[in-house]
DNA sequence: GTTTGTGAAACGCTTCACAGCG
DNA sequence: CGCTGTGAAGCGTTTCACAAAC
């Protein structure tokens, strides 16, 4: 029971919300999945879950469970388990999801049009607030209920739609000058899903999304069962134009 | 320079591709990074690389790049560097990617369309030999160059194509069933788009993709930079309906 | 002089195993 | 008796720092 320790020691230039604990990076990445399989749990009408059911539904082992939720505090019972309801309720406050975060899309193209018509992120606290691209042709397009707005209003539309996160779906030749014009609007959390590494001032959070390298990795393992050469053409002299 | 550890020591059963070190899995994870960046570089003229250019190209330190680079044999030259074009081959010897590997995408919804549109595969060793879906009514439909076939003649297909991955792309509530119908047909490689964890036999690898869950860990971080909390409505009560 | 390759130290994460609580 | 919460051990990864090679 020794969260809080970042409480009030040194100079509270910034307020930090008063109780919370930071977490080992590998729990907070935990934390969504857990999160996610406690909705599945209570869907199915259960009020408490044990370590033990957690793990298997969230795809980890029980200890690792356990270690995690004690991280946020003691919100467990011994002998039964985990009230559902309050464990939703406090990952998601840890989380920082009791309140809906707004999104700006930038690169309406390919990829941007299908995350834009995802329905998934509604339901887990997130709501895409703009659409913004840089081709004039896109401006003004509607896609649900956002109408794509032009790049160069981009600190007007982060203001106007209070966006907390911009995700770049555009090539990779453009992301790093979006990634600038971001975070000049004062955007401080990226999701990145040009093949490319952006380089930001620190204070700014990146993830990437690289598509092709999560095959690659897969190609790896593969290849090492000896499900070896597979097929196809002896690939192409690689025309030399990658990076995209 | 003491890789090739794992020659012909146990029973083998089955044949090892003979000079494949088993890597670090964070290595593995790694180095498809460093191949783009080599791609970048190569494009850019470079002839030669040093582990500090490299590491700053692919956002790393470059003690990292030296030791995953040396878990690979010793391709560099002292006082110089790496060359470039033969760590590009090295790389993608080790990733078994000196051919172009087919990939089968399941569900050709929003994200299906947008994955089987992206070019970003062709360059880097997949080619997407099979679309599948379980609606009839998409089913003939064609993009790009390839025929979307049915769920039903998954074995065929994957058979016909010679597919090495599946990629899901479909809702949470047909993911494990596709998964299953996957691994029967002999696919050992999954990419799951879905928010759920599948559950398959041992020596099929999973890679799972949440996009909502990237978005929550930024949001952790927004969240405790004290950019507390948002904007937007008071989150609905959670329709009760979430897991997708 | 420059840069690799690598032992060894430092670090963080996972797993174990059990005391403590309900 | 069942299950959580947690010290402590174990393991893999990162970082340091420097000898060896060019």
């Amino acid at each position: 029971m020794s969260q809080f320790s970042r409480g009030s020691a040194g100079s509270p230039d910034r307020m930090v919300v008063p109780d919370l604990p930071d977490l080992p990076d590998a729990t907070v990445s935990r934390l969504p999945e857990y999160l996610r399989a406690l909705h599945q749990l209570a869907q199915a009408g259960q009020d408490t879950v044990s370590s033990e059911a957690l793990a298997a539904a969230a795809g980890v082992k029980s200890a690792k469970v356990r270690k995690d939720l004690s991280q946020l505090g003691s919100y467990g019972t011994r002998g039964v388990g985990y009230d559902v309801a309050l464990l939703i309720d406090q990952i998601q406050r840890v989380l920082g999801l009791t309140q809906c975060r707004n999104v700006a899309l930038i690169g309406v193209g390919n990829l941007g049009h299908a995350l834009a018509g995802y329905g998934g992120f509604a339901n887990r606290g997130f709501r895409i607030g703009a659409l913004v691209d840089a081709d004039p042709a896109r401006v003004g397009e509607r896609l649900g209920d956002v109408v794509v707005t032009h790049i160069d209003d981009l600190p007007a539309t982060v203001a106007a739609e209070r966006i907390a996160i911009g995700v770049i779906a555009t090539p990779a030749v453009a992301a790093q000058a979006v990634a600038d014009r971001l975070v000049a609007a004062g955007v401080t959390s990226i999701l990145n899903f040009a093949p490319c590494v952006l380089t930001v001032p620190a204070g700014v959070d990146v993830r990437n999304v690289d598509l092709a390298i999560e095959l690659q990795i897969l190609s790896f393992h593969e290849h090492r069962r000896g499900r070896g050469e597979p097929v196809g053409a002896p690939l192409p002299p690689l025309p030399k134009v990658v990076g995209s």
